[in-house]
DNA sequence: TGATCTTACGTTTAGCGTAACAATA
DNA sequence: TATTGTTACGCTAAACGTAAGATCA
């Protein structure tokens, strides 16, 4: 029967050209390639090389047989990796987001619920997220709003209320609310990774202009030392004094109050049962 | 890395459902099959069964490894044939001829130029004969014509002249020669494994209707006890007494008296050189 | 009680590396 | 002389089988 190791030192000696540096590569001796060349040869019942006294190379039977050996070893590979995927797969819950926060109550639940298992989230357009559920690769999915489709279970479970902070000398700073269409035009700072809320705020304000922020230190920094306009909502941790001197004022459109739905396959249900309950502080 | 050893108990232990019967399949003790599976389950990092006190299963992993395993075992099994395979067909001259007569020369005259040579000959029809040589899935040809496909070698070497062979009280034993239409509507005798002769009769003859012998022995009886015409040629080696009481009278039409060409791909010419120089006797 | 799987133990052997050798450039 | 491949030798570690133990039907 083949051995892959052996495979894997004929592809090496067909890479490198000489023993030697097959064996280096390897970190083994090179006698220990010698024998494996000789053992090969008997395993395939072929002559695989044509030998100088000094010199060794392949022959054409030699060739095929490294043909043969890079793809068995890729396939054996494969092999490795669909295995080790598919037990993953059963002690991870992956769950896509179309926002963060939802993910700061529904991962610590899960969590705690399922403490054998993995959490592996990842925040997305609502398109993205869309796609996850259909094709299955993720287990659990939150969207901002009910996908209308009875093969989901859909769980309605949080809201988040949009807030614009502008300083306190900024024009807006007097209103005590405020509308996307008063927004639009100005310059907004902006964290990356915030999902829908980006699409939406572009389409929403298609005339201002958005600093997207991919280092939360950087865009911290900014808040604190620019006048520029940012958001919050009613679920964000904004820590400390980090809006200190500006001032929350909601956002009244619908599109800016939204409540998260779970949405999972039925027989993911479990998971959403184990997540419903929660309450927005 | 995987070992195609390892995998095969696997795949045998999900063929058996005990690893006694495993064990006892593979001519090996129950306690390796344990360890292979344990060791088996670290290498793919997941666990592979759910065990009893005393009874092992595969689980939902498992069954996927088990899956893996069949399809890389049957792939290196492929690869250690298709290796054997090449190999074999270095050291093999495949001939397709369309008559037996030529291969009695040409495969002595090929064993004596390339005593390490195997020599793998078929008789077929002429069709099968091109697509053999087509698919250069024969080095050589023995056609009953030239090609005239100029990236073919063609060298005549020997010719066949077919004669009827009747018994003395025969209708045409008087006749100095005879014509397929002079044979027409007449049953005949005849071998099988004859090549073109066989489908050349059929076309030449199509009133007539042939007794096809499988068997040698039973062919010759026939000959001997029946008054059915039968065939022979100027290379035949008609045995003993095979063909006493009988009158060999020569067929004097074209198609009955053949030139056979040798025809190979200019790559294989060193071989039709070893053999162009043979005269029948 | 017989069948099954696992663990423990002792032996064997197969594989490895070091070293020596032969040949080349 | 430095590099390469092969052969010889001795050792180690891995793998195996036997035996014993535990559990179930």
């Amino acid at each position: 029967m083949l051995d892959l190791n052996e495979l894997e030192q004929l592809t090496t000696f067909a890479d490198t050209g000489t023993l030697s540096m097959a064996a280096e590569k390897l970190n083994i001796s090179q006698p220990t390639i010698t024998r494996t060349m000789q053992h090969l040869e008997e395993i395939f019942g072929a002559s695989l090389f044509v030998r100088g006294k000094n010199r060794i190379m392949l022959n054409d039977t030699g060739i095929i047989a490294v043909e043969q050996a890079r793809q068995l070893l890729s396939a054996a590979d494969n092999a490795l990796k669909t295995v080790r995927a598919f037990d993953k797969s059963l002690h991870t819950i992956t769950i896509s987001s179309c926002a963060p926060a939802p993910l700061w109550y529904v991962l610590p639940a899960l969590s705690l619920a399922y403490p054998d298992m993995t959490m592996a989230s990842s925040i997305k357009s609502v398109p993205a997220v869309y796609q996850d559920l259909d094709s299955k690769s993720c287990q659990m999915a939150i969207l901002p709003h009910d996908t209308q489709y009875s093969h989901y279970v859909n769980i309605p479970f949080l809201q988040e209320n949009l807030s614009v902070c502008v300083p306190v000398s900024h024009d807006l700073a007097k209103r005590t609310s405020v509308t996307f269409s008063d927004l639009n035009g100005f310059n907004f700072l902006l964290n990356s990774e915030i999902g829908f809320w980006e699409e939406m705020c572009r389409a929403q304000m298609p005339s201002s202009k958005f600093l997207v922020q991919t280092n939360q230190f950087e865009f911290e920094e900014l808040v604190r030392e620019s006048s520029l306009p940012c958001f919050t909502t009613n679920l964000a941790e904004d820590g400390n004094d980090l809006l200190e001197g500006r001032i929350k004022i909601p956002v009244t459109d619908p599109e800016a109050n939204v409540t998260y739905y779970l949405v999972c396959h039925s027989e993911c249900m479990v998971y959403a049962d184990a997540i419903k309950h929660i309450d927005a502080k």
